[in-house]
DNA sequence: GATAGTTTCATACAACTGTTTGAATTGCAA
DNA sequence: TTGCAATTCAAACAGTTGTATGAAACTATC
């Protein structure tokens, strides 16, 4: 197999560049120019662009997959197959929000490629994204064994507004830091997490009367 | 200024197969072909490709703002300049999700055209939604007068957090139907709204001893 | 050290892109 | 009608893109 040399210069070459310009506005003769390797080589050893991009992004989601389901695993081994909805979530979260957020200037090539993934979605990474749906299966399913008495609905939602928020907090930090005027700290992510599992674990344990009712009460009145 | 039509018919057939289609794969030619013009309309019109996809978003944006600004000043007044913080969150997401989500096969193009904008977000949208945040610092008053209590980082997380819950949804609405093998309905957007609305409130205004210091703790712990 | 298989290379290809040009046409005012 | 500006049109332009080709260089095996 060789010395492998080429073919991992054009993947460090090009994640680097994705993360540094986009996807949009890199072409493979910048990448092949970084890598200093020829042109034709990304074709011989990836086939095509697309299946370079795809290939990019599937190592290292897989790590961050591979990161969550340890952390579940452990949880809920530690709690009897059972483990706390906020330990789920934090399993679920943080990962990905440990891998994309932290100290701007220390973020690593990997962490800076997965937020432009999150940001400008092409379609190689469309199609993996939509093979993610067994993953997050994992996490309905624990979700449920730790919340038995909550509906599948609930679960859904809860799970939905868990990621929507460590994503969009990852798309959109730059916007957040500047809203806030640098008030909002996403260098500290812990306490980043601790934010997005304490508003999901909210989300997925408030009793539906005491909160929700008057929401939709309300809701109802402004029609 | 003659009658508009082609202007209007590049517009519309734009929008049309943007919406459908998306961004990454419509060209000028496609355009000018469903709207039955020349192709050197569309730079005599708008001045650019890029400058007709900012006239479309703005377009449909602006009118958002101003349903979200509406319901928020409405609101105020209302409560003599202080409106409960359910109804300010309502008037940040309501107009977004109700434009956007809504059964699927009687989606306007517009909502259509709105969701690809959101999920793949080029050069020329991105340009525009950055100088979304003086539209929201209008928000971020609001809440403050809502919860004079509160600190600024909070209120700036719990509108941030409204935001993602909203965006994502409208985001990976399909993924969340396919993974909730159809339980969560879509297509009930005041429902959407309620949840999302009931969410943020949560996020905004539990005590943060009894919520989220014991999630803090657990992250420590987690270390 | 010849051979077979792998990898690299320069180069060309073919297609598509947004944009420009300058002439033709139209519509309106004097 | 005449004249002038606004609009439309066909055609070409200029540049870029990912990919394919076939020869050259390399590597390891016998």
């Amino acid at each position: 197999m060789a010395s492998d040399h080429t073919r991992s210069a054009i993947l460090a070459a090009a994640e680097r560049l994705y993360a540094d310009r986009g996807f949009g506005d890199v072409t493979l003769r910048d990448i092949v120019a970084e890598a200093n390797v020829n042109l034709a080589a990304v074709n011989y050893h990836f086939g095509s662009k697309d299946e370079l991009i795809a290939e990019l992004f599937v190592t290292r989601s897989i790590a961050t997959n591979r990161e969550r389901l340890h952390e579940l695993k452990t949880a809920e081994e530690r709690g009897g197959g059972r483990a706390p909805i906020e330990v789920i979530l934090r399993a679920l979260v943080g990962p990905t929000l440990r891998g994309c957020l932290g100290p701007q200037n220390q973020r690593s090539t990997a962490a800076r490629f997965m937020i432009r993934a999150s940001i400008e979605s092409v379609p190689p990474i469309r199609r993996i994204k939509n093979r993610e749906i067994d993953h997050l299966r994992k996490f309905v399913g624990a979700m449920r064994r730790s919340l038995p008495d909550r509906s599948d609905v609930d679960i859904y939602w809860g799970l939905n507004f868990a990621l929507a928020m460590a994503h969009h907090t990852i798309r959109e930090s730059e916007r957040l830091t500047k809203l806030s005027e640098g008030k909002c700290d996403l260098d500290d992510v812990e306490d980043v997490v601790a934010r997005v599992v304490s508003v999901a674990t909210m989300a997925l344990t408030a009793g539906r009367v005491e909160t929700k009712a008057p929401a939709r009460a309300l809701a109802r009145d402004a029609r």
